[in-house]
DNA sequence: ATGAGAAAGTCACATATGAGACTATCTGGG
DNA sequence: CCCAGATAGTCTCATATGTGACTTTCTCAT
């Protein structure tokens, strides 16, 4: 999803189509999901110019900064457990992890006991990469939840802990 | 973002790169922005899934998804609103907007005010396609949230109205 | 032990997307 | 009135992504 450039609330102050209030809190909660479409509104607005300006100054993919944000986390993990936790599909993820390498920003290591998995380290010109772009981050997942107070904030935490707990067992592809 | 395919829970399940616990939680909750990746977390196994298998079951795109969700919700407004809320670039949306019309899915009249914008409206074809996805999505959702009890998804969709109306104080790009 | 099936990772191809230039139209200050 | 700048929408080009096939390795039931 993607971000709508610089206009900040252009529709809700115009509001000239003359059919009823246009508000934001109107618009939002005016489709039938309600709450997945809010979820994705404010999600988009923080997730996609971020990336964007990421991938624009840094030269790297998605799947690179995904990979790089969970590697930080955690090392010797493999591209399998990387998808399990990002949800990106694997070839992705894969071709995310080559191009790392060849920029000597992870290293790759086989797993003795199955041969076919890849243990995955960063290197330090990783984690310097990674350095540099987290801050960005940071300061605008501050910024998008300033508007909740600090027992709210710990309210929103709690239910997503309990959403993301949850996720196993409804996100079968096939039940679709 | 994307989904894994099909196996639920395979990471934290295996856990066997001995390096501790590796349960969702504790993976979750290690990267340094933990709420907006929990939140695309939670989000990305609902969204991805879904609208992908929509894009492939239906023909259409994303930006044609989005479209009709957002006309079903209102007609007449024009692609700049949509980019609005949905966070689309315009491109995106303007080419989804001209399938849409070549499928006879939308009409679109020229705003007599203003001759630059073009109103739009569902035809009974692209009223009857998004009845025929919108169930999918509106099934998924329930189950995203059947983790919650009814006080607690009041609480959670309270909490991101709130950050919702907050959006147009920080989301501009030029602060990145 | 062995063969069927699953899993990890890679690849090639088609398609969707992002960036940014471009046209046409509108707006507001001189 | 008129021109500089903004805005709506479209287009082109390069790139990132989704799909599904493929190879290699592992697992487990027989």
């Amino acid at each position: 999803m993607r971000l709508s450039g610089k206009s900040r609330n252009g529709a809700a102050a115009r509001n000239q189509t003359g059919q009823g209030a246009s508000d934001m809190a109107s618009v939002l909660g005016g489709t039938e999901i309600r709450i997945a479409y809010k979820m994705g509104y404010v999600l988009n607005f923080y997730r996609e110019p971020s990336f964007r300006k990421i991938e624009m100054d840094l030269g790297i993919t998605r799947p690179e900064i995904v990979t790089l944000i969970f590697l930080n986390y955690r090392e010797g993990v493999t591209a399998s457990d990387i998808c399990e936790f990002s949800g990106h599909l694997k070839a992705n993820i894969s071709r995310g992890i080559i191009l790392l390498e060849k920029k000597k920003l992870i290293r790759r290591d086989i797993d003795t006991s199955d041969n076919r998995r890849q243990q995955l380290y960063l290197t330090p010109a990783g984690r310097a990469l990674y350095a540099k772009y987290i801050p960005t981050l940071r300061k605008r997942e501050r910024a998008m939840l300033s508007c909740l107070s600090p027992s709210e904030r710990k309210q929103f935490e709690s239910l997503l802990d309990k959403l993301a707990e949850h996720v196993p067992h409804w996100s079968a592809v096939d039940e679709l």
